[in-house]
DNA sequence: GCAAGTTTTTGTACATGTAAGGAAAGTAGC
DNA sequence: GCTACTTTCCTTACATGTACAAAAACTTGC
């Protein structure tokens, strides 16, 4: 029996990197960094390899970030204390997860997944998914609702980061403060009513009330 | 009083291009074959110029895209009979949004805009705005639950528009169909008693009883 | 050892957005 | 006319993701 170093049955040349090598390197880079320095050539002279090189590792760039965030998913998610009422349940489980997510601004690109599939957040799903069935909802119903927490969760951080990128990129007067500038009150009333105090009111983080409304909307008998 | 002609009264090289025929342009480009194909160069031989001409008329390919979507919901978006009953009126007002946006997926860059700021939706904001008020909220509340409504139509929509995207884009299992097909039922009980299920359940439409569901929630006395 | 097959790596090439600097085309003051 | 100034436009150049084809480095069967 014959397999003192593993006797190599691997066909066709082999590899000099991984994808892992890949992944970490990238995950070094981002961390230094910052996401916009990571490029496939960077990575790659990073890696001692070549850029397309890269390829027979990660399909495109896109999912290397995918692969990063499911990495950081994996470090950084921890299960907390859930507590014992299901639908706090829900609420503290779809929170962490928005936590973790809104410290980590650079995947929003990613974020967009049609879900989160990593495999760490697995266990969030499936604490959100079974409280809404132990408040009574049925298994289909409970998905569709766990789906709806996540369409608000995901867009809450998309839209304030990308909300966060353009008022650094830029320092002109935002188009939203234009148009506040020249409401017609007499149109617009309400709008005009709160228009100075827009700003401050939606940089406010209300991630949690809306989360809590959506979550007893989801739970209120119909 | 010499002025039969608009004695050009401005300084400077007068231009060639103007940012609505810049507009027009890109706007005819990406009806006729769609937003890929809309290029800085493409755009710029088509309008008979050179592309960095347009980078005066536009601050970059980002800012076209607002322009357009802008136009798109100046010309699509018409104001519905809304219900008397200020909540129908909130729901309704949403769900016209969201049907537009939803039947114009190629805005998804655009539409993590921190707000919906084209200037014929506003109206649609004051809608929802004045509803949340009718209904008992303080105006603070009403923007915040405002807010909370458009995460939640954005999130719908960026999500629902990549994952799409993605499953075009290739023909091997997805990420998702792995994670699933591995389900460990003793550690994710529900995810795996709905395993089969996900795909179909997922891809119901269920936006408006999501939305109603955050409606209600926003509503309920606290 | 050699031919065939397989997988990884590399080199080259292209499309794209856009930065930088200067040329062009006008007005205003003289 | 000429100079100064302003605005728009054009040329060139670069960084980036990645498609494509060929080379390299293996295993297997002979």
């Amino acid at each position: 029996m014959p397999q003192p170093s593993a006797p190599r049955k691997t066909l066709g040349r082999p590899p000099r990197i991984s994808r892992e090598e890949v992944v970490t390197t990238a995950r070094r880079i981002v961390d230094a960094e910052g996401v916009d320095r990571l490029t496939m050539r960077r990575l790659a002279t990073e890696i001692g390899s070549t850029p397309m090189a890269l390829y027979h590792h990660v399909r495109n760039k896109e999912e290397l970030l995918v692969l990063l965030l499911d990495d950081y998913a994996t470090r950084t998610l921890h299960r907390p204390e859930l507590p014992a009422q299901p639908r706090e349940r829900v609420v503290v489980a779809a929170a962490t997860i928005h936590e973790a997510l809104a410290a980590c601004p650079w995947i929003v690109e990613v974020l967009t997944a049609d879900d989160l599939m990593a495999t760490s957040a697995l266990w969030f799903v499936e604490q959100i998914v079974d409280g809404l069935v132990a408040c009574g909802l049925s298994p289909e119903r409970a998905v569709h609702g766990y789906r709806a927490i996540w369409y608000y969760t995901a867009g809450e951080i998309v839209v304030r980061v990308t909300a966060a990128r353009r008022r650094t990129d830029d320092d002109r007067p935002t188009y939203r403060e234009r148009v506040f500038a020249e409401l017609d009150p007499s149109e617009l009333p309400r709008l005009a009513q709160v228009a100075d105090q827009w700003s401050p009111l939606t940089a406010e983080d209300t991630y949690l009330d809306g989360l809590r409304a959506l979550v007893d909307g989801l739970l209120a008998p119909r």
